[in-house]
RNA sequence: CGGGGUGUAGCUCAGCUUGGCUAGAGCGCUGCGUUUGGGACGCAGAAGUCGAAGGUUCGAAUCCUUUCACCCCGACCA
């Protein structure tokens, strides 16, 4: 490709609404341009890199066995009625009614459709597993798209879709996929952890999640000192907190009154004590309107999955104002524990409050605390409806199994999911098994954010001048820079350098602009392109060229003759780092 | 959806507080010339419904009202 003939609008200054340095480069090195919020358009230099990521996706799902398809991107509603996920979705889900009325959702995933595949097409044990995979435009109308293409509103997504008549035949389609997305990872050029992941929206029995670690991470991962093991906050297990020493006949229980203040930050404020002396109580509603109550440390936060496991996979979420008032008699921002065990279905007490020894918590009354409360001889640590349990987010410090837990920000880039019967059950995507007995499909889903890689790549590959990419993504693998472009023998030398490489199969961009050298080799390394060849009068003189990647500091300068194989010998060099062959 | 901020040339921004000459700068763009190994220099030039609508005023980029877009923090989210 001789770059005159390309659109790459590389640009000096930084654009102002871009903050994370993915987003910058991106806009500057002329990949990506911003249409709306959320949405981007890829140029042609972008959209090389796209291609090469899906390329190496493509390959390994091939390979593990997943065969590609497409599936539409406007949906009809039904479809999305049948599982109840156009209500769990919420506002993230794109809608529109066509010409007919008809409601149509812009596919954010495709569970349903691709169980509609088996539902229509899978009618024996015989034809199982199978796994079907796309790679296509998504849609999510997110509330706030942002960090450019890490969090856009239409991304690349490669989704598959695995069915499967046992436990185990998934589990063995599960760790397939496991196994290629560490090889998609690796062959782009990427560092990953995976870490256990709930299943959030998508529900199911197991989850993973391959996130790749850096600052500008949306998600938070958490691990243990020996690196042992690894999961997402949401999911965090932490040990219960060593109990602090009783106090010596503490004093009795006092009300105080603290008038207009609610919050776990006013009341501190109020009554000049830490978040950490507060305890914090919650009342929450489950799915089917039982009303329960929360205990956290005030410097903790309760984790609602946490607490969703011990009420047996059931929902719930943040009482009314109304309900708060009923059960604690009292406005809200005054709850406390005492007395609460009898007017609720169940409590559950995080093991750091229980290891308290002694707190200042709600009165239940409007516009009163009560200090020198003592869990275990104020409200009880034990009974039938009373559970002590972890129930709340890590934070810095707590431990697991006795090691540190360490907190990391990181991009997620692809997740595995068993969803088990969930979706198949919904919408009677059954088999007959070879008894002739029907039974719903067990199905997995495999999700890789394209767009992602791309901009993680990029997070963790680039310094002052631009980007670094790791040559599987790069958009080209060589550069050719000729200096003086009126200088007929460097360009003629340059152009049969171009066609030399082109001819053994080297990804090669010319870079035959009529520009300054200063200009072609700030954009080269803007770009990011990994190797670099400068052709110049001054190199010329004594036949040589200088090879140069775009990592290192310093160049080498390479006999004329000698510079095909040099190159070719420097792209397979940095292929097999990527490989580790 | 709550809080904050910004909309002036393709990009980055000044001008707005205190209304008043023809609305500016740098970068980019076009032409000519000189340059030519790390974002060159000179001269000439094109380029703007000052986000939009309404209002106040003799006069509005500037003041008021409404509205739209975008960005940041939060909430939410694969």
């Amino acid at each position: 490709m001789k770059w005159s003939k390309l659109l790459v609008p590389t640009i000096k200054e930084v654009p102002n609404d871009a903050e994370v340095p993915s987003h910058q480069l991106m806009l500057r090195a002329g990949l990506i341009r911003k249409l709306a919020s959320g949405t981007y358009i890829y140029l042609p230099m972008g959209f090389r890199t796209i291609r090469k990521i899906t390329e190496i996706v493509r390959q390994e799902m091939d390979a593990a066995g997943g065969q590609e398809v497409l599936m539409p991107s406007v949906q009809p509603m039904e479809l999305w009625a049948q599982t109840g996920r156009n209500v769990d979705y919420g506002e993230t889900l794109g809608h529109f009614t066509d010409r007919h009325g008809r409601e149509n959702v812009l596919s954010p995933t495709a569970e349903e459709v691709a169980t509609f595949i088996a539902c229509h097409e899978i009618k024996s044990y015989k034809q199982l597993p199978i796994n079907l995979y796309q790679i296509s435009f998504k849609f999510r109308d997110e509330f706030r798209p942002r960090f450019g293409v890490l969090r856009s509103r239409e991304f690349t997504m490669k989704d598959a879709y695995s069915f499967h008549a046992s436990e185990e035949c998934l589990h063995e389609t599960y760790m397939d996929m496991y196994n290629a997305y560490c090889k998609i990872f690796q062959l782009a050029g990427v560092e990953y952890v995976i870490v256990e992941a709930e299943t959030g929206e998508m529900g199911g029995s197991g989850s993973h999640q391959f996130t790749v670690p850096c600052e500008t991470g949306e998600d938070v991962i958490v691990y243990t000192e020996d690196s042992k093991y690894a999961c997402n906050i949401e999911k965090a297990p932490v040990d219960a907190v060593a109990k602090a020493e009783p106090i010596a006949d503490a004093p009795a229980i006092e009300e105080i009154r603290t008038p207009s203040v609610g919050s776990i930050e006013t009341v501190c404020e109020f009554l000049k004590a830490k978040p950490q002396e507060l305890i914090k109580t919650l009342i929450y509603k489950t799915v089917d309107d039982e009303v329960i109550a929360v205990l956290v440390r005030g410097d903790n936060e309760m984790n609602p999955e946490k607490v969703t496991q011990l009420l047996n996979g059931k929902g719930c979420e943040l009482a009314n104002e109304e309900t708060i008032e009923k059960v604690t008699s009292a406005k809200v921002g005054f709850a406390g524990p005492i007395g609460l065990a009898e007017k609720v279905a169940k409590v559950f007490i995080d093991h750091s409050v229980a290891a308290m020894a002694i707190a200042i918590t709600g009165a239940n009354k409007s516009g009163y605390h009560v200090k020198n409360v003592v869990p275990g001889r104020d409200f009880a640590l034990e009974g039938d409806n009373v559970v002590v349990a972890d129930i709340r987010n890590a934070v810095e410090g707590d431990t697991f199994e006795g090691k540190k837990l360490l907190f990391k920000r990181g991009i997620e880039v692809g997740q595995v999911f068993k969803l088990g019967a969930k979706y198949s059950k919904k919408m009677g995507a059954n088999f007959l098994d070879e008894n002739g007995k029907q039974y719903p499909c067990l199905m997995g889903c495999y999700g890789i954010g394209i767009n992602r890689i791309m901009a993680s790549a990029i997070e963790n590959g680039h310094d002052e001048n631009g980007i670094i990419w790791p040559i599987s993504i790069a958009p080209f693998e060589v550069i050719i820079t000729p200096v003086n472009h009126n200088d007929e023998e460097v360009m003629q030398v340059a152009n049969d350098l171009y066609n030399e490489l082109k001819e053994v199969g080297v990804d090669v961009i010319f870079d035959d602009r009529p520009a300054r050298g200063g200009v072609k080799f700030k954009d080269a390394d803007l770009i990011g392109i990994p190797i670099r060849v400068t052709v110049g009068g001054r190199g010329l003189k004594e036949g040589k060229l200088e090879v140069k990647m775009r990592r290192e500091a310093e160049s080498e300068n390479v006999d004329l003759d000698e510079v095909g194989l040099r190159v070719c010998q420097m792209v397979e060099q940095l292929y097999k780092e990527i490989t580790g062959e």
